[in-house]
Order: C-alpha cells, then structure tokens, then sequence
DNA sequence: GCGGAATAGTAAAGCCTTCAACTACGCTAG
DNA sequence: CTAGCGTAGTTGAAGGCTTTACTATTCCGC
C-alpha cells in the first residue's frame, strides 16, 4: 500500500528514519487517539445541537448566548465581553443577536460607561425560553455523553479538556 | 443567586429532591467536565481548521475528503459511501465536490454497475495537494493536541472517544 | 482641548451548509 | 413488460459564518 494518506501517515510512506525537516508523523496508536476524538466531538456535537433544535427551535450556538446572559448578575454583558464567553466572533455575535432580538429574546442598550459599547440585555422572554430549553438539553448531554461514560472516564474527560483549554484559551 | 441558567442548573434552582418528572440536572462535577469537554473541543476543531486553511488554503471538511479517497484502493469512491465516511450530508458532499472538482482535485464518473451511483476519483493534482497538506495538518495536531497531553491522557482520550462512538455511531 | 491611534460594534459580500424538492435509475410484483 | 416504489445523487433557495471595510467613540500625549 503506497497510497494510503491519513492524518496518521504521509500520502508516501516517511523513510525509515526521520530526516531533518522530516515532519513527525504519528503512530498508529496516535492515531486511532486523534481519530476517535475526532469522529466522536463531530458526531456529538451535531447530536446536541439537532436535538436542541428540534425540540426547541434553538441552536446550541444560540442556546450558548442567553445561558451567558443569564449567569451575569443584571442578565446583559458588553457584545464583546458575551463574544468572548460564547466563543464567537464579534460579527457572528452581532448577527446572532440581531436575530435573537428579532425573537424577542434579547435586546440591545447603549452602555452607560462607554458610549461606543452596546450592552446585550436578556428580556423575561428570553428568560422563559431558556428555562424552557435548559431541560432538553441536560437531557440530551446527559443520554449521549455522560451516561455513556464511567465515573472515571468523566473525571478523565475533564481533565484533558482543562489540559487543552489551558493551552487553547490560556489564562 | 436565583437566576444563573447553565447546562448544570435549571434558570431557577431545582426542588431539593428531584420530582417525578423533574429533570436531572447536572453536578458540579459533571457541570465542569461537560463545559470543559465543550469549549476545549470547540477551540481545537477552530484551531486545527484555521491553521490548515491558512497554511495551505484547504479546510479540514475538504482535507477529510482528500484523505478518504487517497486511503481507497484506487482513490475512488460511490458518493454515499463516501458521505458517510466523512460524517457528512450527502447534499453537503455534493457541493464540496464540485468545488473539489473545480480546483481539479477530484473528478466524476458515472458508476459502472449501478446507473444512478456517481464514483469521486481523486486526480493526480487532488493526492498531490493532499501530500502538500499533510505534513502541515499532522504537525498541527501534534501542537494543540498530542504535545499537550500525557500519554495517559491519550490513552484515556481513545477510550472515551471509542466509547462515544459506539453509542453515537454504532456499527 | 485637539489630533491621531485604538477600540466597539455593525454592514456587506461571498462561501458553506441545510432543507426540501426534483431527476434519474433500478428493483420487484403482477 | 410495466407500474409503482425505493435509492442515488443533484439542485436551488434560505440562512449562518467569515472576512473585510467602515462608522462612531474614546483614549492619550502634547
């Protein structure tokens, strides 16, 4: 086989020993590791957030804004404060939250401190919406991840995740 | 705090014991290692796509078709099957290619023994593009993935993976 | 205060994905 | 053989995301 290609080895096979720009290709087991993650974070996440949107008409990435408004004491944070938390874009959130406002779920107030900054304000109607959301979606994290996991494989999850983050998302 | 909302907890705190219906809403611990999982998931798959776009102009949906057709004997697959291999929507899959093919990384052919089926082959200028990419990918995933783990945690990492896909993708 | 740089947020164009038809072909029962 | 159904794949419209550019405001050094 001197045509297999994967994440895991070179369209050609590396030589037997590494060279000096010679890319570092993974090991099989490095490889079944990479790959499972990969496969598994794809399909789960597009678990959630169908499963969100179906029983509620809310995507996950939308679900993700108004849980973010909804910890802040005063229900609102600056756009790019909440960007940040939701791991978005300015502009996407922008978008985002002109359509949630559109719903009724959010809207938006000129900030008091800085004249530039607008201030994303959770209404009661979005408020309710979430509450009635919240459910579905434990529901389905907990049937899909964490009742699929040992004790220990949670703990573990966690940790790699924090691990990650850490050099991801550092401080 | 009687309005903090999250994956964990109810937008209002839950019933000291859990009623009949009531949902089963989530530990600080399983809180923590769910929106740890979330968010470090999210950052890599932006990281890694990112990088491989940047680097070489190929997005990690177009690299996985590369890849599956490159690990086939004769660098062709029906188009379902291979929908399937990338966990993608057949319509999706449909518009990729014909990008793929506009960049001449891939070609049509009609299937020979069922009418209706369409064979993607990859072009000698679609494996080379992808022979280009490869190294870039691998050392990317290196980086932000297995550099950062213990071999435990990658360990640990393939057993939760495979044990999720079981559950999502079964077979 | 004032001129320039930096920051907050929005808008527009283009690509990607989804959803819902729609075409074309194959399979099977009568 | 042919009607009807199921399967393979494509298409087009709608909406979301990214990129880039733009406006408005603030900050800072003088």
């Amino acid at each position: 086989m001197t045509t297999d290609v994967s994440a895991a080895e070179p369209p050609v096979p590396a030589c037997p020993g590494p060279g000096p720009d010679e890319a570092r290709w993974l090991s099989e087991d490095e490889q079944l590791a990479w790959r499972a993650w990969l496969f598994s974070s794809l399909l789960l996440h597009d678990r959630l957030d169908r499963d969100l949107i179906r029983e509620t008409g809310i995507s996950h990435a939308y679900y993700e804004i108004l849980v973010q408004l909804s910890e802040t004491p005063g229900h609102s944070l600056r756009m790019s404060e909440l960007a940040e938390r939701c791991l978005s874009s300015r502009s996407r959130l922008s978008h985002a939250v002109a359509r949630l406002e559109e719903r009724g779920w959010v809207r938006r107030q000129v900030c008091a401190e800085d004249g530039r900054g607008q201030l994303a304000v959770l209404t009661d109607e979005g408020f309710a919406a979430l509450e009635g959301a919240a459910p579905v979606h434990v529901e389905s994290v907990r049937t899909h991840l964490l009742d699929q996991l040992s004790p220990q494989q949670i703990t573990a999850m966690r940790d790699i995740g924090e691990t990650l983050l850490r050099h991801l998302a550092p401080r």
